[in-house]
DNA sequence: GTCTATATTGTGATAGAC
DNA sequence: GTCTATCACAATATAGAC
């Protein structure tokens, strides 16, 4: 992904990161993109398939980012889950494309989905029904705050600690 | 509400929400509501002051049916959990609309908002930081599967039934 | 590899006739 | 309370000149 293509290419992936941080998905235009580049919509056609292949491109980086977040915290299961609340809302918008949207799996480098899976089991442990329990709830933590749909004054360090406690078990 | 206004705005409402529920959020525009109704996008401005009322006024109907089907479930908190769950499920685009979206604060009838907070409270019983964490997993539950993001062979009854363990303690 | 011009389709919203 | 006509945009994408 990203690397093995022309200059042009390499940058359209940078801007298109930038662009996404910066202004969310629905920002994500190919006439958004090319202002970015200097150059017309129409000509990045001469370098990418069309929106999705710049979608997947950033999916794939998403995946490979969180994992590295993920894997670069603590080995203690409330540290790797507290990294994930971090990551998640230091890149909202990354967030969303890369762990909620649904992924374009046809442009997806083989493998990379379930490199992200088992990092996920890794975080949670045990077996894959808590596994997954417990991100459904790292999710919706993050995805409720994200959509500010907790009240003004909850205190979310203790939600989130009480749901690592809650995961513990 | 729908059901203060005039018989043109209350049809106005009903096919808001046939609209949604068949082709989703993306879907409800002006243009797409107007052709159910039979008249012209710009008739509706009669009726609207625009597509924030709409949006407003599924968001109030959603809240009171997931409301009521919350209370309609066994009063144990397992029955109240898969409740949420079934609503979700058959809703996918009522339940994006009021429980995932932003809710349209301004257009909303007070206290409305309070009362879902305290259903939920309900479901999951103890204090808000254990209330919260566990919507969290339930609403995380609900948004990856509606978003694929779970294995197409993952056993989805049993990490429920697992989650609702995880949370009665 | 860039450009202009264009096709096609979509959006929310307003003015003013009837 | 409906209509037509229109504004002012936005989107993805293609054709073909240079």
């Amino acid at each position: 992904m990203a690397n093995t293509y022309g200059p042009t290419r390499e940058r359209i992936f940078v801007e298109s990161l930038a662009l996404l941080e910066s202004k969310g998905l629905a920002s994500l235009s190919m006439r958004n993109l090319a202002d970015r580049l200097h150059i017309k919509a129409p000509s990045l056609y001469k370098h990418v398939e069309g929106r999705d292949e710049i979608v997947a491109d950033l999916q794939a980086y998403g995946i490979t980012q969180f994992g590295q977040a993920i894997a670069a915290a603590n080995k203690s299961k409330r540290a790797k889950a507290l990294a994930y609340r971090r990551w998640a809302t230091e890149n909202p918008h990354l967030y969303e494309v890369t762990l909620r949207t649904p992924l374009l799996r046809d442009r997806l480098p083989e493998g990379l989905e379930d490199g992200v899976t088992q990092m996920i089991i890794e975080i949670t442990g045990k077996d894959h029904e808590h596994a997954r329990a417990v991100w459904a709830m790292l999710h919706g933590l993050v995805d409720l705050e994200i959509a500010g749909r907790f009240p003004e004054n909850a205190d979310l360090d203790k939600t989130w600690l009480r749901a690592i406690q809650m995961a513990s078990q």
